[in-house]
DNA sequence: TAGATGACTCACA
DNA sequence: ATGTGAGCCATCT
C-alpha cells in the first residue's frame, strides 16, 4: 500500500500539490487519508518522494514535516513555483483536479 | 492476532 | 472563524 502512495507522489507533476484524501482516492482507498498521512510519517523518504507536495484538505502544509519543518517544505514548494501563503497553498490553483496530470505548472 | 497510533476529514456548536 | 467530537484506515509494536 505504501508503495502506491510513494508511486503516486512520484507521479505528481511539477508545480502541483495533492491532498491526503486525493492520494487515498488515487490509490483506490478513498477515505484513507489518515493512513496516507501515517505512511508518509513513518517513511519520510522525502529524498526520493516529494512528500512536501502533500497538503491537507485546506491546502495547509504538514506541521510535522520530517525534514526541515514547515520552513523546508515551503521552500521546496516555492522552488516549484508554488506560492505558499501563511503555510498554505491555493488548492484551486496548484491542487490536482482528478487526472490533471500535466507536467507543467499552470503559469 | 489484537490494540494503539496519527503528516486526515467532515460536521456541529 | 475557532474548538470539540466522531468516523476511517493502513502501519507499527
Amino acid at each position: 500500500m505504501k508503495e502506491q502512495v510513494y508511486r503516486f507522489l512520484q507521479t505528481v507533476p511539477y508545480g502541483r500539490v495533492v491532498t491526503y484524501g486525493q492520494i487515498a482516492a488515487a490509490i483506490g482507498r478513498p477515505g484513507a487519508a489518515r493512513a496516507v498521512g501515517n505512511i508518509l510519517h513513518k517513511n519520510p523518504d522525502g529524498d526520493k518522494y516529494p512528500c512536501y507536495k502533500v497538503v491537507n484538505s485546506v491546502g495547509r502544509l504538514s506541521a510535522h514535516y520530517a525534514f526541515g519543518g514547515l520552513d523546508a517544505q515551503r521552500e521546496r514548494l516555492e522552488r516549484e513555483g508554488i506560492t505558499v501563503t501563511d503555510g498554505r497553498v491555493e488548492l484551486g490553483v496548484y491542487g490536482m483536479r482528478d487526472a490533471d496530470a500535466r507536467a507543467e505548472p499552470i503559469d
